[in-house]
RNA sequence: GACCCUAUCAUCUAACGGUUAGGAUACGGCCCUCUCAAGGCCGGUACACGGGUUCAAAUCCCGUUAGGGUCGCCA
C-alpha cells in the first residue's frame, strides 16, 4: 500500500508502534506469576458466568504472585451503557474481589492505562496501520448487504460460510482500486489477511481442555471496524493482552473456535500468546428437559446481583462457585471449618473439564445454610441488617431498634457449626422468621384441630396460672406435662401410643397449643427459647385465649 | 451443514489400567424430640451405546448417539 492510501485509511496522527511499545514497560514479576484480567462488556450487567471467570482469573492471579486486573470491553458502541462498569465494580466488591489494577472503584489504577478499549482507539488503528502497510492486512469495501448475500450463498451451497479464500473479494484489490474506491468516499472496514489453511490443523495446549486440535482460521475477519474505527474482539485481545502482559487469558468455551485466529494474529505479530483457559459454560434446564446456558431473558439468577437481592451470604456464592471449580472444596471445608473462602487453594490442574455444569439452586442453598451456620448471633444479625438497609428499610429500622433481642432471636439453637439450626440461609427470609417477635400473631383455632376449642383456652390459662419466666428448661417442661396429666392428655408418648383413644391427645399436643398462642405457627424454633426473648408480660397475653378468639 | 468441546447416580463430581465405582446435594426410612429445623444411623439410584487394544478398561483408541458451543464490521 501506498503512503497515499495509508494516509487515507488512518486520517488521524497516530503514535507508531515503537512508541506505543516503549510506553509499556515490562511488568517485574517473580517467576510464575500470573497475570490474568476480566474483560466485561459494560452493557450494565454482570452475568453469573463472567462473574464465575471472573473469580476464576483472580482466583488463579493471587495464588500465584500475580495481578488481577479489570479492563473494559467497549468496543461495540451500541450495546454500551452508562454507569455499567460501576455496576460491575460494585458486584465483584460485594464478593470481596477487587482488580489491583484497571478501572477499580478507586479510579484506573496501573502503568498500562486507558483500561477502556474505548480509549485506545489510536492503539488499535496504529498496529492496524502497520499491517496494513505490511500487506498483512487490507481494506474491505463490501457493504453488509453483499456480506450477507455471499453467507446466504454459501449456506444454500452446504458451504462454511465467511469472507474466505475467492469470496474475499477485497483481498487483492490493487492499490488503484483501492484509491478509487477511497476517493469514491467508500465506506471501509480492516480485514486482516488471513494465512491460515483450513484444511491443515492447529494444536493448541489449553490449561482446562488440555490439547486442542483446530483447523487454521482462514477467514479475513475484520479487525477495525468500518462505522466507527474501533478494534473488533479479536483485535482488541491481540494488541491489550499483548501489551499489558497479560499471561493468562481465562474465558468461556465459547471462544475455542476462535483461538486459531488468536494464535495467528499472535504469531503475526511475532508476540508470544498468553496460557489460555477455556472453561465450560454455566447451564440451566430448560422448560424441554435440555440443557441450555444460562440466559439474561430466562433467568433471574443469570444477573449475580440477584443473589444479592435475595440476601444470600457472600460466602455461599463463592463456595458454591469454588465447588464447581475443584469439586476437592467440600472436604478442604469440611477440614478447614473456620477460614477464609480465599484461602481455599484451588489447584488449576484440577478445575472440572466436563460438560457445563448445570446451577443448581438447591445446593447453593445448602452451602448457604452451612454457611450461615458457621456465623455467630452477631454476624448473622449484621448481614441481615447491611441486606435489609438496602432492601427493606422498614425491617432495618425494626432490626436497629431491637438489636440485642434480634441477636437473641438468630441465637435460638445456634450451635456450634454444623449442629445450628439451618433454616436462615438468606436474609431474605429473616424478617417472615422474626416477625411474630414484634407482633402479636393472629390467633387461628383452625390450626389446633381437632383438639376441642375449650380446651384450648383451658390449657393455656391453666399454664399461664403456674408459668414462671425463671423456670429452667427441664422446670417449663415439666409443667407443661402437669398441664397435660391435668386435663386429659398423655404425659409421654410410650402411653399415648400404647392407648392414643383414652387420651384427648398427648404432651406434644399441648405445647402446640402454647406454640400456636404464642408464635401463631405450629412450627417454629424452641418454644422456651421464644418464651424467654419475649419476656412474661408478653406471654402471659398471648396465652391468654380469653381475649384473643 | 461444517468445525470444536463434553459424556460416571436426579444434580455437582472423585477415580489419572487392577476400587464391593467414593463423596456432597436431593430423595426415602429409622432414631432423637415440645413442633419444625438441625443432628445421628441406614438405604436406593450411575460408568450413554458398539467395536477394538490389554492378563486386566469407567479410565487408552475408533465409531455411533446425545448434549453444549462456534460459524457477525457482538463480545
Amino acid at each position: 500500500m501506498t503512503p497515499e492510501i495509508l494516509d487515507l485509511l488512518f486520517p488521524n496522527e497516530l503514535p507508531t508502534v515503537a512508541e506505543i511499545e516503549t510506553k509499556y514497560p515490562s511488568r517485574e514479576l517473580p517467576e510464575g506469576a500470573v497475570v490474568s484480567r476480566l474483560a466485561p462488556s459494560p452493557t450494565g450487567y454482570l452475568h453469573i458466568g463472567n462473574f464465575y471467570q471472573g473469580f476464576m482469573a483472580e482466583r488463579l492471579a493471587h495464588q500465584h504472585n500475580g495481578v488481577f486486573f479489570l479492563r473494559v470491553e467497549d468496543t461495540d458502541q451500541a450495546r454500551k451503557v452508562e454507569g455499567a462498569v460501576e455496576v460491575v465494580l460494585n458486584a465483584l466488591a460485594h464478593y470481596g474481589i477487587r482488580p489491583d489494577e484497571g478501572r477499580t472503584l478507586d479510579g484506573e489504577i496501573g502503568d498500562y492505562a486507558p483500561y477502556t478499549q474505548s480509549e485506545r482507539k489510536e492503539i488499535y488503528q496504529a498496529y492496524a496501520k502497520e499491517l496494513v502497510a505490511k500487506g498483512a492486512a487490507y481494506p474491505c469495501f463490501c457493504t453488509t448487504e453483499e456480506i450477507d448475500l455471499v453467507r446466504k450463498i454459501q449456506s444454500k451451497q452446504g458451504l462454511r460460510t465467511g469472507y474466505y479464500g475467492h469470496y474475499a473479494k477485497c483481498r487483492n484489490l490493487t492499490d488503484d482500486e483501492v484509491l478509487a474506491n477511497l476517493k469514491a468516499g467508500k465506506p471501509f472496514c480492516i480485514r486482516l489477511k488471513s494465512t491460515g489453511d483450513y484444511s491443515k490443523r492447529i494444536v493448541v495446549d489449553d490449561l482446562l481442555k488440555g490439547k486442542v486440535s483446530l483447523p487454521e482460521y482462514d477467514v479475513d475477519v475484520p479487525i477495525i471496524k468500518g462505522a466507527d474505527g474501533l478494534p473488533t474482539y479479536h483485535f482488541a485481545h491481540l494488541i491489550d493482552d499483548h501489551l499489558m502482559q497479560t499471561t493468562h487469558v481465562v474465558r468461556g468455551e465459547e471462544w475455542l473456535s476462535s483461538l486459531p485466529l488468536h494464535i495467528q494474529l499472535f504469531n503475526l505479530m511475532g508476540w508470544q500468546p498468553p496460557q489460555y483457559a477455556h472453561h465450560a459454560l454455566l447451564q440451566k434446564l430448560g422448560e424441554d428437559g435440555k440443557r441450555r446456558k444460562i440466559s439474561k431473558r430466562l433467568d433471574p439468577e443469570a444477573n449475580i446481583e440477584y443473589f444479592a437481592e435475595h440476601g444470600y451470604p457472600q460466602d455461599a456464592v463463592l463456595e458454591y462457585l469454588l465447588n464447581l471449580m475443584n469439586a476437592s472444596f467440600e472436604d478442604w471445608r469440611k477440614e478447614n471449618p473456620t477460614v477464609s473462602v480465599f484461602d481455599f487453594p484451588m489447584d488449576i490442574h484440577k478445575i472440572s473439564n466436563t460438560a457445563g455444569a448445570l446451577f443448581d439452586m438447591v445446593k447453593l442453598n445448602s452451602i448457604a445454610r452451612e454457611v450461615v451456620a458457621r456465623m455467630t448471633a452477631e454476624e448473622v444479625y449484621d448481614k441481615v441488617l447491611t441486606w435489609a438497609k438496602e432492601y427493606k428499610p422498614d425491617f432495618a429500622n425494626v432490626l436497629e431498634n431491637n438489636r440485642e433481642k434480634c441477636i437473641s432471636i438468630f441465637n435460638i439453637e445456634r450451635g456450634i457449626g454444623t449442629k445450628s439450626r439451618k433454616d436462615l440461609f438468606k436474609w431474605e427470609d429473616a424478617e417472615k422468621e422474626t416477625e411474630f417477635f414484634f407482633q402479636t400473631p393472629a390467633f387461628d383455632e383452625k390450626l389446633l384441630d381437632p383438639i376441642a376449642k375449650d380446651d384450648v383456652v383451658k390449657v393455656a390459662l391453666e399454664y399461664a396460672a403456674i408459668y414462671n419466666p425463671s423456670d429452667s428448661k427441664e422446670e417449663w417442661f415439666a409443667k407443661i406435662k402437669e398441664i397435660a396429666g391435668a386435663n386429659g392428655f398423655a404425659t409421654d408418648m410410650k402411653a399415648y401410643k400404647a392407648d392414643p383413644k383414652s387420651f384427648k391427645g398427648s404432651v406434644s399436643d399441648v405445647a402446640k397449643i402454647l406454640r400456636v398462642a404464642i408464635t401463631g405457627r405450629t412450627q417454629s424454633p424452641d418454644l422456651y427459647a421464644i418464651m424467654q426473648i419475649l419476656g412474661k408480660d408478653e406471654v402471659l397475653t398471648r396465652l391468654n385465649l380469653n381475649d384473643r378468639c
